[in-house]
DNA sequence: CTGAAAGCGCTTACAG
DNA sequence: CTGAAAGCGCTTACAG
């Protein structure tokens, strides 16, 4: 592996002076910049970054830590389309991507130690789970950390307006003659679960129109599973089911759709759906799914930028950043019979 | 931030001991190396691992690289479930996982650069496309790697079976009946659509079927769009159409199926279709696709256990591993009437 | 069983 | 405009 010594002695010059003309300094002399550069290319060298980090206490890297109660990891739809977007934006500022898992050198160590061990200059959390303890002591650690899709006053944090989401998702279902609205939420353990219940609710009462606690069935950790045996719950409802069902997630809607053709229930002509997410299958299943939108483009960027500047700063102060959703109308709803 | 020195000075012992009591070297005293580890434990001290690589050069750290025409990044279905699977077996031997781009410092890099800046120990490389010559750069560089889902022998490779995965595909088609069976192919230049193809024209000679040109039709990326365009091509075809259609990815099926729907063509009672891939909404749309399964856990398992080997041995012995694929048969595919 | 010293490849005051 | 020296936080011969 060459180092600027190499290219040092090739040169003639000290390794200050390579370093120096390497970032741009203005204090070199064009001739010696340009011997140096030619230098540089013509033996392929390259700064070594661990070095660099060891002298300067900053590594260009940023720490990314999946929690979520499926276990799928990078296979989440929602989790991974954000990181998509925040490694874009962050990678235009300088900033890798390093994976922090709870497992060090083949131990289990906590996220902390593990943080602390890479020398990341901050961290991206993509948690669903509020009880996670190990997470907790995360946030509360000194290290500039931004956490995605959970509410907490220790850490900045970003979502989606989901509480809004649901508003949106009501007033539609309202606007189509529907008074009869069930809810398929998610996992009250999470803070996505619990603000669109809590929209829902709000949405329901804005309207005068009543819930009775058949209506509210639990899809669980948002699955394709836990959606498909909640709407089973509600089509066993017979005659008082609802003309309507919101759904806190689009695999969990994706799944109550399936249950909906097994029992020979036709979406939207005997039942409307709402979704919630804009999964990218969901304009492409049939009926194509009406459903919130999520902006995950937006949120990795704005992500980019909070965690960025935070870690710029150093500043404690928390930001919370509540990113604006969008109701898609596709094919599953339709005015009430 | 504590370091090795302050342990040192809290317990009165010299960094030498306290780094060999940390690294678990069988030659330090019971009592000190216990009295160490209760000051590391309550300083919350853990070691830097960029000071270690600095003196080990050794990173553990492995670089992932995506290059994909579609530019999907981490959304792209069966790529990131390979990357999860082989996170999760680099992490237990002690790796993490950092992502390499074109941009470092926010300029425009080679991924060599990248990778001796990051001094990472070995890269695996998700990449479809045969001509990125950046991708070539980096394969014969001396750093170790491994390529998913391209062939090369100037680099470690690993791939399903997908020769084998067509001629399984075209074997069910004809055992249900069906001789006329036109074929969505991949892109020829990605190794995937290129060996897709092979299989199935292989296939189809195997049991002296023809195949008219107007029978292999182009879906382009693999893109919902590109299956969706294709199937419209073969449906144009009116009595000539096939009975059957085998489509060279999943994505590329569901966009034929919306095709089919559109057109009126029942599928399975009118058409045949088989997907590769089966990526997770496969068996949850309507009818449920059968397809041609990579196993994307033993993809990113073996994976691991190549690159990890070659990190180890340092060895140029190049391995070309071929994972074998299934048949899942399900709902989209039927006897000719 | 323990420690002093050198070195990994950089950057950054400090001096000229 | 350029260079000698110190230092970042570790590990590893070498010595005792």
């Amino acid at each position: 592996m060459t180092t600027i010594y190499d290219i040092a002695k090739k040169t003639g010059f000290s390794i200050t002076t390579v370093s120096r003309a390497l970032n741009n300094y203005t204090d070199v002399s064009e001739k010696t910049k340009k011997k140096i550069l030619e230098a540089v290319d013509e033996m392929g060298y390259y700064p070594n970054s661990i070095a660099r980090s060891l002298t300067t206490k900053k590594s260009w890297t940023i720490g990314v830590i999946f929690v979520e109660d499926l276990g799928v990891g990078m296979k989440h739809p929602f989790f991974s389309a954000v990181i998509e977007s925040f490694k874009q934006n962050v990678e235009a500022l300088g900033y890798d991507i390093i994976f922090l898992s709870q497992n060090i050198g083949g131990e289990e160590k906590s996220y902390v130690d593990h943080a602390i061990h890479r020398g990341v200059d901050g961290i991206i959390v993509m948690c669903s789970d509020f009880d996670d303890v190990e997470v907790q002591k995360l946030i509360e650690s000194p290290i500039p950390s931004l956490v995605v899709d959970l509410h907490s006053d220790k850490s900045s944090v970003i979502y989606s307006d989901n509480y809004r989401g649901s508003i949106l998702a009501v007033d539609h279902l309202v606007e189509l003659g529907h008074r009869n609205i069930a809810h398929i939420k998610g996992s009250e353990q999470t803070y996505a679960g619990l603000e669109r219940l809590r929209g829902f609710r709000s949405g329901m009462e804005k309207h005068q129109l009543d819930v009775p606690s058949s209506y509210i069935a639990d899809g669980g950790f948002f699955s394709y599973e836990g959606g498909y045996e909640a709407m089973q719950n509600i089509l066993a409802l017979g005659e008082k089911r609802p003309s309507a069902v919101f759904v806190s997630g689009d695999n969990m809607a994706l799944g109550a759709l399936k249950a909906c053709k097994e029992a020979g229930v036709s979406v939207p002509d005997d039942l409307s759906i709402v979704g919630f997410d804009d999964i990218e299958i969901s304009k492409h299943i049939t009926p194509a799914l009406t459903t919130v939108r999520q902006d995950t483009d937006l949120i990795g960027k704005k992500a980019s930028e909070v965690l960025v500047h935070q870690i710029n700063t150093r500043s404690r102060d928390y930001a919370v950043v509540m990113i604006p959703v969008s109701l898609v109308v596709r094919e599953s709803t339709k005015a009430v019979k």
